[in-house]
DNA sequence: TTGTTCCAGCTTTTT
DNA sequence: GCTGGAACAA
C-alpha cells in the first residue's frame, strides 16, 4: 500500500501532525479541525511507513464510543485487522493490565468492577456502620472526597495527620473504604487508575516491559487528563519521547471533575524535545460562528492561543431571540425547527443545547405537544437499572462471593424474609472480625443464635447463590444469564409489580439475557478471564451506549457537556442567562467562569451552519419567577455577528447593550403582554402568552371566571380594556 | 412490607 | 415547585 492515501486528504498542519519524526508531540486541536483523523492518521502512519507493529502501539481514549470510533477508523484506512493494536479508555487498559498481573496489583484474581452507584452505596454503608450521621457527612461528599484523593494519586496512609476534626474523619472513612474494598475485592473507578499507576511504579520489571512494548503511546482528549492518568503516561513513556498527544485548551470542561488542563503545560516541561502543532483550520462552521466563538474565548486569561479559521464562507449571521419567559423561548425554537423540517432539513440536524438538564422539560412539552420526534440525551443507561444491577449482582456474587457490595444489594431482593436485624448481625460479625459478609452469614448460622426463620431464610439464600454457581458450569453465558434472572426470583417479582413499570423491567432483564447472548466473547477475551467475568466488565466499564442508534430523524436535545464532538447543522444554545449560563455557582470564581466560557466555546462550535442563542427575560426556577439578565456570554459577541430575532414589532436593542426589562412588557402586533382583555363568553382576563403570527397567531389569556384559554386571534372577539 | 409523608436540595458526567 | 430518598405509620 501506498503512503499518498494516508497523507493525502490533509491540510498542511495535519500532514505535519501525521508525519512528524517519532518524539512527543503536542497537537493543539481546535473545534472541527481534525482531531480523531490526525490521530488515526498518525497511527496508520507508523503501521505503514515506521514499521511498527500494531501490537507496539497504544490509543488511550476517554470513551468507549471515541475508542471504537478510532479502532474501525484505522481498520478502515489501512484495511487491517487491528486486535493487536491496544485501543481503549484510560480504565479499559487499566483493568487489562491489573487483570493480566493481579497478584502482582495486590488484587484477587476475581476482583469486580465497581461503577459509581455502587461505590455510593458502599460508602453510604460505610457511614452508617462508623456511625456517622447521614446529615453531617453526605455520602456523595465522602464518595466525592475519595476519589479527589485518589485522582491525585493520594493514598489513605499517605494523608497527613491533621487537628481539622473534618479532614480527620474523612481521612478515617477514606481507610475504612480501602480496607472493605480490598476486603470485598471491589475496584472503583478510580481505583483502576490509581492501581494500575502502581502497578507499574512498584513493579520495574513490568514497567520495562511494557515501555519496551509500546513504542508509539497517543492520547486523545489530552486536556481532560488528571492527575494520575498523567502520571501513568509520564511512566510508559519515561526517558522516551514517545508520547503524542491531541487536546484543546480552550475545550477542557471537566475540571471539576479532576481533569488539570495544566497536564498541557507541563507536558511542555516534561518533554522538552516535544513539537506543538496547532490545527485551526476548521471544517465545520461558518466564518461568522467560528468569528463569534473566537471572541468569546478570547476574554480567557492564559490560553495556549488558537483562533479558529475556515475558507468556507461567511453564512448566516447568529440569531440572538430574547424570550418573554421560558414557555416561549420553547416554543420560538421548536416553531424554528419545524420550519427548518418545512424546508426539507431532517430533524437530527437540529440539536438543543443547554447548561443543566432540567431546561430540557419545557422545551420536551413544547415538542410533544406539537409531535415533533425528540431525543433527549443523558439519564439511565442501560446497565444502571436497578433491575439489571440487581441481576447482575446474583452474577457477581456468583463469581466472587466476597463482593459485599453485590451481597447486600441483593440479599433480601427480592424479599425472602432475611430483615434488617439478621444483616445487621452480620455487618456487626463481618466488622469485627474483619470477613466478608458472605463468610459473615457462615459464622452467623454457626452461632446459631438467630431465630430458625432467619436461620433458614439465610440459608435459603447462600443455598440459592451456590446452587445457581453449580447448575451454571456447563451453561452458556446467556443461560446462565437467563437461570439468574429466573431462579433468583426477580423475574417473577417484577411481573407482580404493578403494570407501569414492571413491564419495562421485565423486558430489560430479557435484553440482559439478550446481551449475553449477543456478547462477543472472542473479541474481549485476552487475559484468560472466564466468560462471566468478561460480561460483568463489560457491564461495569461500559454502562450502555445512552445514544444508541434511534431509527427515527429525532431532534437532538442534550446538555453542551455531552455535546462535546458532536456536530448539528442547526444549534439552539438556550437559557443563555446569568445565574443558569454562567451557573450561579461558577460567577465568583475566575478558574470556574473561564471553563464556562470554555463551555460556551464548546457550544457555540456545535453548530454547523447555523446558531441560534435564546434567553428569556422572565424563567420559572425552582417554583419562583425569576428576571435573570442576559448572559454575559451575550455580551461578549461583537454586535455585527448577531442579528436579534423579533417575532413582535420591538425597539431594536443591540445586542451590547441588552436591558433586563422587570417586568417584561413586550409589545405585539395588536395585543400585549399583560394586557387585560374581556371576551364575551370568558368574562375578563389577562393575556399571558401570544404565539405566532397573522392567521396563525393565539394568545393565551387568563379568565378570571374559566382559567387559562388558548384563544385564536383570528376568531376570537377581545375588546382589549 | 407497603404506602404515605416529609424534607432537603437544586450544574455539568465518564469510566 | 418538583423530585427522590428516607423515615414513619399501619
Amino acid at each position: 500500500m501506498d503512503v499518498t492515501s494516508i497523507i493525502d486528504s490533509l491540510n498542511d498542519a495535519q500532514r505535519q501532525a501525521v508525519t512528524a519524526p517519532s518524539q512527543a508531540m503536542l497537537i493543539l486541536a481546535g473545534a472541527g479541525s481534525g482531531k480523531t483523523r490526525v490521530l488515526v492518521h498518525r497511527i496508520a502512519w507508523q503501521i505503514q511507513v515506521g514499521a511498527s507493529h500494531a501490537h507496539s502501539i497504544m490509543a488511550v481514549t476517554f470513551t468507549n464510543k471515541a475508542a471504537k470510533e478510532m479502532r474501525a477508523r484505522i481498520e478502515n484506512l489501512l484495511n487491517i485487522p487491528t486486535q493487536n493494536l491496544w485501543i481503549g479508555t484510560f480504565h479499559g487498559i487499566a483493568h487489562r493490565l491489573l487483570r493480566r498481573h493481579a497478584a502482582q496489583a495486590k488484587l484477587p484474581e476475581t476482583f469486580q468492577v465497581m461503577d459509581s452507584g455502587d461505590q455510593l452505596r458502599v460508602i453510604k454503608r460505610l457511614l452508617n456502620s462508623l456511625n456517622l450521621d447521614d446529615s453531617k457527612w453526605p455520602p456523595r461528599e465522602v464518595q466525592w472526597f475519595i476519589n479527589a484523593q485518589k485522582d491525585e494519586g493520594i493514598r489513605a496512609r499517605h494523608m497527613l495527620e491533621t487537628n481539622d476534626l473534618h479532614q480527620r474523619q474523612m481521612l478515617l472513612v477514606y481507610k475504612a473504604y480501602e480496607e472493605l474494598c480490598s476486603r470485598s475485592g471491589l475496584v472503583d473507578f478510580a481505583e483502576l487508575l490509581l492501581r494500575g499507576h502502581e502497578l507499574l511504579r512498584d513493579n520495574p520489571d513490568l514497567l520495562e516491559f511494557y515501555q519496551a512494548r509500546f513504542r508509539h503511546i497517543h492520547v486523545d482528549e489530552f486536556q481532560d487528563t488528571n492527575t494520575i492518568q498523567y502520571a501513568w503516561l509520564r511512566l510508559l513513556t519515561d526517558g522516551k519521547d514517545n508520547l503524542f498527544v491531541v487536546g484543546d485548551d480552550d475545550q477542557s470542561i471537566y475540571g471539576w471533575r479532576g481533569a488539570k488542563i495544566e497536564n498541557i503545560y507541563n507536558f511542555q516541561k516534561h518533554y522538552p524535545n516535544h513539537q506543538v502543532i496547532k490545527l485551526e483550520q476548521n471544517y465545520r462552521s461558518t466564518g461568522t460562528i467560528l468569528k463569534a466563538a473566537n471572541k468569546i474565548i478570547a476574554n480567557n486569561a492564559g490560553r495556549m492561543g488558537k483562533e479558529l479559521w475556515t475558507d468556507s464562507g461567511e453564512g448566516e449571521p447568529c440569531a440572538l431571540y430574547a424570550a418573554f419567559n421560558e414557555q416561549d423561548e420553547a416554543y420560538f425554537v421548536v416553531e424554528r425547527i419545524r420550519a427548518w423540517v418545512n424546508e426539507g432539513g431532517l430533524r437530527s440536524d437540529a440539536a438543543i443545547l443547554y447548561r443543566s438538564n432540567a431546561q430540557s422539560r419545557q422545551f420536551e412539552e413544547k415538542l410533544m405537544a406539537t409531535a415533533t420526534p425528540y431525543r433527549v440525551y443523558g439519564g439511565l443507561r442501560f446497565f444502571d437499572r436497578a433491575e439489571i444491577k440487581n441481576a447482575l449482582a446474583y452474577l457477581r456474587l456468583m463469581s466472587n462471593r466476597d463482593d459485599d457490595a453485590s451481597f447486600e444489594r441483593v440479599i433480601n431482593t427480592p424479599t425472602r424474609g432475611i430483615g434488617a436485624k439478621t444483616i445487621d448481625d452480620i455487618r456487626a460479625i463481618a466488622r469485627d472480625q474483619s470477613l466478608s459478609l458472605w463468610a459473615a452469614a457462615i459464622v452467623l448460622i454457626n452461632q446459631r443464635t438467630l431465630s430458625a426463620r432467619a436461620t433458614n431464610a439465610l440459608i435459603g439464600f447462600l443455598e440459592l447463590i451456590k446452587a445457581l454457581s453449580v447448575q451454571a458450569v456447563d451453561l452458556e453465558l446467556y443461560e446462565k444469564v437467563k437461570r439468574v434472572v429466573e431462579n433468583s426470583g426477580l423475574m417473577e417479582l417484577y411481573q407482580k409489580e404493578k403494570m407501569d413499570k414492571g413491564e419495562e423491567k421485565v423486558e430489560n432483564l430479557e435484553e440482559l439475557v439478550n446481551a449475553a447472548r449477543l456478547f462477543n466473547f472472542d473479541q474481549e477475551n485476552e487475559e484468560g478471564m472466564s466468560e462471566l467475568d468478561l460480561f460483568l466488565t463489560h457491564a461495569a466499564l461500559e454502562s450502555g451506549d445512552n445514544q444508541g442508534d434511534d431509527f427515527e430523524d429525532c431532534v437532538q436535545l442534550m446538555t453542551i457537556h455531552s455535546a462535546k464532538g458532536l456536530e448539528f447543522k442547526l444549534v439552539f444554545l438556550v437559557g443563555m442567562e446569568e445565574g443558569l449560563f454562567p451557573s450561579q455557582q461558577s460567577v465568583d470564581d475566575i478558574a470556574r467562569l473561564e471553563e464556562e466560557r470554555r463551555l460556551c466555546y464548546v457550544g457555540m462550535t456545535r453548530a454547523m451552519k447555523q446558531l441560534y442563542l435564546t434567553y428569556a427575560e422572565s424563567r420559572r426556577l425552582y417554583g419562583r419567577e425569576s428576571y435573570p439578565r442576559p448572559s454575559r456570554f451575550l455580551r461578549e459577541i461583537p454586535a455585527e455577528l448577531i442579528q436579534e430575532v423579533r417575532l413582535r414589532a420591538t425597539v431594536s436593542r443591540p445586542a451590547t447593550s441588552i436591558q433586563p426589562k422587570n417586568p417584561p412588557s413586550i409589545s405585539t402586533g395588536s395585543y400585549q403582554l399583560g394586557q387585560r382583555v374581556h371576551h364575551d363568553k370568558f368574562g375578563e382576563g389577562v393575556v399571558l402568552q401570544i404565539e405566532g403570527s397573522g392567521a396563525q397567531e393565539r394568545v393565551q389569556i387568563n379568565f378570571k371566571q374559566v382559567g387559562v384559554k388558548w384563544l385564536m386571534l383570528a376568531y376570537a372577539k377581545l375588546d382589549v380594556l
